[in-house]
DNA sequence: GCCATGGGCTAAATCGATTTAGTATTTATC
DNA sequence: GATAAATACTAAATCGATTTAGCCCATGGC
């Protein structure tokens, strides 16, 4: 049984393909197409049970009606909310979302753009990985509209960006551990020139600079940007081992990292908070539930959608509006401190 | 900018179309195009930095490559998961993969598969709801290979489907809860007709039976179907009341469940394993990280999605193939009991 | 010198829609 | 009764690829 195309209803009903296109998109009545025929129409349709072929279509009107949304990786909880979050904003405006994974990989996101292209998406809302500036100036070269999430390029103020204030977020968290006493506070991050996480970064240093507290190196563990699961949980254990002497707090500034921190800390048999205070940027389901609860830099992921999707869909409807590609500044939305009992 | 068409490099190039596609299609050589001309496209292409229209390619040939995933929700860890494994295993065989969640929402699924099948997908992976078999004959009926995963429909054995064994691994994790001496073993299932939760549920009746424990209905409790976060969390209240009492043991028979059930044992300060033991079907990182660690029934996820995969390209192989429709059983992997501190 | 063969390419049909320009018929206008 | 306008459709171009059939030219055999 071959698929239904619009010449099939087109016989059967005894009219032009044109008629029948005409009703199926609703321009019947503005195509005075009278009652019987559309009628007629509407139920052949039905009854051979149609669906237009958005191949065809999106070739010929140049619209999908489709986004491409690439991420880091779906399986991380971040981005596998982010995403469910996108899909369902998509929907609201008849949009269909297509998702893929770079893995932080820069050959991988270079391809996957390539591929979204050619499946002719409407517009893109990405995470970026370092050195993709200029492939997304060539989408939007091609008039199609992009809007970064999560992470930004400073130096291309062209390129939208909706996330959320890092710098501050940390400031916020580095802020409340200083209140709560601590003085000696560890970091954890990932090595990447990605902006986003050099803002982070500088939260924690002007913090500890205002308060007069000398920026131990040593206090900072940057984790390779390829260290596996195990190489990475073997620096944290490293740095774990100056609990209660070199460090008494210690900050994850990922998600990732703070999972595989709950996961060695729990290992080492630490006791939190009284031997070290933990706090974690971005929240989770696990340090909720972890005891004791951690404390987190809560990021308004569902608020990162919703901006980034509407941003989109202004774009598109508007395309090449005069707004197009002038600079501004990225979108930084506000966190929040969730206290636990980590700290 | 315009996007470049085969058209365009054709003018540049000074030669037909057909050329440029037979040189980009690696069929230059069969299509005895001399060196030259065949050099001078593929430059002429790289310069202009040609991508094909899929969706042209597509329609001309009615192949996308690609295929429809239908997953329950995206942002749930185990299909999470899944959807990770499958697209890189897709990758390895050059589909790209489109995924969707249905929420568990019958009208949601029907629209997707119509959406899906619009888009021409080649193939679908599915995560069925209930009654949505007819849908996926009408996919067959076109010709369209489908996989179940997750969930299977008994009385359609024509449609293939991989999942776990559900009754054997039910059936595990009662044998291990008693054999530990637990014979109070209360339930936490969610309400429905799909027939993979009913192997589960009885995995559970048979093991009691067969040790002669009489099931008392008690203490099964069974989640509405639509059921929001707050509802289910107090049902699960309602059963953890007894612990120590009417239950000694509760086994959660979702992943879900077992993070709600969790929670709630860690606000009612119920002694794990001491008032009460735990056990959980399908793994999560939480359990892995509470405190204490979760008992639990693993799936092989990534079994799962490479079984599937492999399924569903050997049918996109040999379309129609001569055991195309013809009735099977589903294909059940072994699940794991991986035995931590809650038991 | 004629025909067959093969090399190197192109023309044109095709996929399934959308959309513009038109045609044929009826009705209204003066 | 001729012309204009409205009604109810249809023909054909188009989107960007793939693919079949075939054209033209050069070479070889006899």
């Amino acid at each position: 049984m071959k698929k239904v195309s619009i010449s099939d209803i087109a016989k059967k009903a005894g009219v032009s393909v044109s008629t029948v296109s005409f009703v199926m998109n609703d321009k019947a009545v503005k195509m005075r197409i009278s009652r019987e025929v559309i009628e007629r129409v509407e139920n052949v349709a039905r009854e051979m049970g149609y669906r237009p072929n958005q191949l065809a279509r999106g070739l010929r009107t140049g619209k999908t009606r489709t986004i491409g949304l690439i991420v880091e990786n779906i399986s991380n909880s971040f981005f596998a909310t982010l995403a469910k979050t996108i899909e369902d904003e998509a929907k609201k405006y008849d949009y269909k979302v297509v998702y893929c994974s770079t893995d932080n990989d820069e050959v991988k996101a270079r391809e996957l753009i390539n591929m979204l292209s050619q499946r002719q998406v409407d517009g893109y809302i990405i995470t970026p990985t370092p050195k993709l500036a200029e492939e997304i100036r060539k989408l939007q070269a091609e008039n199609k509209p992009v809007i970064l999430i999560d992470r930004y390029f400073p130096e291309h103020r062209e390129i939208p960006a909706v996330l959320v204030d890092n710098r501050g977020g940390v400031a916020k968290g580095t802020e409340y551990l200083i209140q709560k006493g601590y003085r000696k506070i560890g970091l954890v991050t990932i090595e990447t020139e990605m902006a986003h996480m050099k803002d982070r970064l500088s939260g924690y240093f002007d913090v500890l600079e205002k308060h007069g507290i000398p920026a131990e190196e040593s206090r900072v563990k940057i984790i390779p940007y390829h260290a596996d699961r195990d190489k990475a949980m073997g620096l944290i254990d490293e740095m774990l081992e100056g609990a209660g002497s070199s460090i008494d707090a210690v900050f994850f500034l990922t998600n990732y990292l703070g999972v595989l921190g709950i996961e060695a800390i729990k290992r080492s048999r630490i006791k939190v908070p009284d031997q070290l205070a933990v706090l974690c940027f971005d929240d989770n389901d696990i340090f909720r539930l972890y005891t004791p609860t951690i404390s987190v830099v809560r990021q308004p992921i569902q608020e990162i959608g919703q901006q980034a999707m509407s941003a989109l869909i202004e774009r598109l409807k508007h395309p090449g509006g005069a707004d197009g590609f002038a600079a501004a500044d990225p979108l930084q939305l506000e966190t929040e401190l969730i206290a636990r009992e980590s700290i």
